[in-house]
DNA sequence: TGTTAGCACTCGATTCTACCGAGTGCCAAC
DNA sequence: GTTGGCACTCGGTAGAATCGAGTGCTAACA
């Protein structure tokens, strides 16, 4: 249950009443999409005291730059780092049960492989939420090599299928310019196996360099699938509920922005990473240095198996999104996500 | 080249002038988004004859149902009817040599397998037309099987993986309460080799009812396998440009519910799908059953390979798209996507 | 009979004005 | 330090006036 964050940067505490006003402020804009006066929040939040008082305060809380005017005599707005310092001063909060029973009841019943189960939860959280969720899946560069098998298509294409230790499965075709015998392909099929089983992508091996059809056809087959980048490729995004994007924002262009993104998954995964090796479960606004997420905010929780990392959900909606819900689902589903794939042995049969 | 399409839905042939006038108010509307006038009809169709004879053809093109008023006072606006008209009688274009050359340079370099290449395709076909475009792969129901091997991810967990003659690769992974022996799970892998070799999902074969652990694993993991929908699995859409949807839309509720469409694979694979057995090669507006897509115009082109239809693109625009480019650009990408397959083998080096 | 010019009319869009009221900032008093 | 009082600001809304693109109709013309 530790999802307090490592980076409230040098903001000093705001003394109790303050932070009482920011609160309230935050929370109903969040509530209304409107700017917040302070009378609202005379009457709202519990602290006595008149809304002239809450204005002085307010006036200061301006200064330090956690609200902002959109006009004078409008209400109060957060600003990004008002939002921050309500994030970083967030209770933690537990979903309904009613959500609990949903996750519930979903992995109970999911079955399929790991793809199939992360699409399949990325649809969850976003239903959840109503906003759009990223659910990221690791990549196996660390993952060791089970079997690598040519398998031929005909006498011009071999497919190499390789099978990780995570239960990941890879294709590559090989082309040759000229005819191989089925004979040579079960041959150098045999070869690449015990060359690459154990081995990772990571740690490439060396492959011996005789000069026979054979030989050159496992040469040109290994060095395919060494081809891959181990870093990225692999890493699967799975995003659930993109039209919620729509709903997320008034401005048409806002919703184009924010969908473009979504559309490159390198970018996504390596925007999702970047806040998590933050430390942080949230970003707000600018945080993230994406220029088009500027009225986003992204809260992510990592996906974990034997405290290795191992992915990561996300869910990405307006700055004034709700946090306390948000970030609870996240997290909900996150936990549950790394206990199914421990525990998925105990749960079939 | 024969991509006329067999629809006109006994549309009776206008007479030449007033065909000149729909023509010219889509045109101009597809143009501007904005009603046409007579005038502007009058002066830019090249009809010798005044505003007023316009607008007594208007009168008529209107009573048929090819031509819509907003209100009074208001231009025309095609109705989906008339873009039907416009469409079925439009001349061939072909798309400019820029982007042939365009076209002809990324299937000179792609690279990857069929999946890698049908996505790249999908973003160049997007980035082409300014459409959000859609690439359907075909399912492997009618492949038959090169491979099936079983791998042992640990003693409970195996991991069944075909090869199709089509190239795709599935893994399917086969839980067994109790633990395995590995030389029991080799054998059980020769087993299932044997019993798929040349089969395909549409034709299920029939697995001997011995009751050992080996023999109940090969039926588990082939009832696995077959548990497949033959039709519907396997066809992969790639969804190019889905940020296009926000431009082409002004509201955001229409933008939400397309995406929402978009977020459905199955429902876009059987969309398209709909259209191409249709025999036409666009569905307009409301001739697609889809309430949502209301205000949206689909164009689709199959990919074939040796006769077969092996997948299909698709544009996916408001109704006032530009027609005559995206027909000629899907086309030209279908074709080119056609030739790449079978002819893969000559241009590799 | 088909075409055209002329003209009154319609109706959305734009602009302007007035005005309301939520909310502010400031100040004097408590 | 807190509060009530008060003048002031300024976005939003409503109504009126205006504009103009475009229509429908009619009467005249070829």
């Amino acid at each position: 249950m530790a999802r307090r964050v490592a980076k409230p940067p040098a903001s000093a505490d705001l003394d109790a009443r303050k932070a009482t006003i920011l609160e309230a402020v935050v929370t109903e804009h969040i509530d209304t999409a409107q700017p917040v006066g302070s009378s609202s929040v005379a009457s709202n939040a519990d602290l006595s005291v008149s809304p002239a008082t809450v204005r002085s305060e307010m006036v200061a809380l301006e200064r330090e730059g956690y609200l902002a005017q959109p006009h004078t005599s409008a209400g109060r707005v957060p600003t990004d780092k008002g939002y921050r310092y309500f994030v970083d001063h967030l209770s933690d909060a537990t979903v309904g049960s009613a959500q609990q029973r949903q996750v519930a009841e979903f992995f109970a019943h999911v079955r399929g492989e790991v793809e199939d189960v992360l699409e399949q939860t990325s649809t969850l959280l976003s239903e959840m939420t109503s906003y759009t969720s990223l659910v990221v899946g690791a990549g196996h560069g660390h993952a060791t090599i089970l079997s690598a098998q040519l398998v031929s298509l005909d006498a011009n294409h071999q497919l190499l299928v390789t099978v990780f230790s995570d239960g990941a499965v890879t294709k590559h075709s090989v082309f040759t310019p000229y005819a191989i015998l089925p004979s040579d392909v079960a041959e150098a099929s045999r070869q690449i196996n015990a060359l690459l089983l154990g081995t990772s992508l990571e740690h490439r091996v060396q492959v011996p360099s005789r000069s026979d059809q054979v030989a050159s056809l496992v040469r040109d087959a290994v060095a395919t699938l060494h081809a891959e980048s181990p870093t990225v490729e692999g890493e699967q995004v799975f995003i659930g509920g993109s039209s919620r994007v729509a709903e997320a924002f008034n401005g048409v262009e806002t919703v184009r922005k924010v969908l473009a993104i979504l559309e490159q998954e390198l970018l996504v995964v390596s925007l999702v990473q970047d806040v998590l090796e933050s430390g942080s479960s949230v970003a707000i606004g600018s945080e993230h240095g994406y220029e088009s997420l500027a009225s986003c905010a992204l809260i992510v929780a990592p996906v974990t198996i034997d405290g290795q990392r191992a992915g990561a959900v996300g869910l990405l909606g307006p700055t004034r999104m709700k946090y306390r819900e948000a970030l609870a689902a996240a997290q909900l589903v996150s936990e549950q996500l790394s206990r199914h794939f421990v525990g998925e042995d105990e749960r079939v049969q």
